[in-house]
DNA sequence: GATAAAATGCAATGCAGTTGCACATGCTTA
DNA sequence: TAAGCATGTGCAACTGCATTGCATTTTATC
């Protein structure tokens, strides 16, 4: 329902335009993590730009968060319910699959308590680990 | 002494030019990981290239690895004398420190085991930890 | 509908990484 | 030692991805 969609753009501060209803709607579906060049290749007519500019936004507002797999390009997922404040949003491991090439969350997998040593303060936490998918191995 | 870099080199089948015995003794004396653009700006007169490929010969042959970190970078460290097959080497924590920007290695904070979902083989493992370090804290 | 704010499209730029190729250097061995 | 081959180096050019500027279009508000 395009309705339900806007309002979630609404709810987030975000104009609902038609492009952006459609990337949300497009993310929405997905399950693995989703890079510009994916958007560019599915949205064929959309201008890059503003492909990269939706993603930009939904992040700064909190709708998906950024994934660093290793791989040269930036990934994109939607964060879970969960992520309110945005600060612990993507707190959980990412797979990248060398077989698919695909990225996923895997919130269940919480990112352990870490022993730093002495002095260091921690703010941000990224584990990324690659292997075999469940569909590839 | 030179000798010694010299025989280093030449135990993981690294031929020992100037170039690359300037470079190895560079990283042998950093604390922090080592960007191709932090040797360029300490090694004015070299090329660039010349210094790009001594870094990944360094990583193809396991005297260095490379490191994440999030930045639009590629860092690069000594690998600890413990890695020799290389395929564990840096099964180790890198973090990043937002205040005054360098990477470090704390191999002394080792990677947790993790529970991943059913049918995922992970290979490679890489946890980043932004924030501040010893001295920046 | 008039107005201001925000989004879009196109072009251009920046930057890190990478490759090709000609030349230089070092190693081997006759 | 000199020739011949393998490897390293320097320069130029190119790639991919991210990012910005600016004129135009669309949207929200009055
Ligand atoms: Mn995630
Ligand atoms: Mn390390
Ligand atoms: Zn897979
Ligand atoms: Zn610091």
């Amino acid at each position: 329902m395009v309705k339900e969609l806007e309002t979630d753009l609404l709810a987030k501060g975000i104009r609902p335009t038609a492009m952006r209803l459609l990337v949300l709607d497009y993310l929405l579906k997905q399950s693995a993590a989703v890079s510009l060049n994916d958007l560019e290749t599915y949205f064929l007519k959309a201008d890059r730009i503003t492909l990269y500019r939706t993603l930009k936004k939904f992040e700064d507002k909190g709708i998906v968060h950024k994934i660093e797999d290793g791989t040269s390009s930036v990934k994109y997922a939607l964060c879970p319910e969960s992520c309110y404040g945005m600060a612990y949003c993507d707190l959980h491991l990412h797979f990248y699959c060398t077989q698919c090439q695909n990225t996923f969350c895997l919130p269940k997998t919480r990112i352990p308590e870490l022993q730093l040593p002495e002095n260091y303060q921690p703010e941000e936490i990224s584990l990324t680990v690659k292997g075999k998918c469940s569909n590839c191995s």
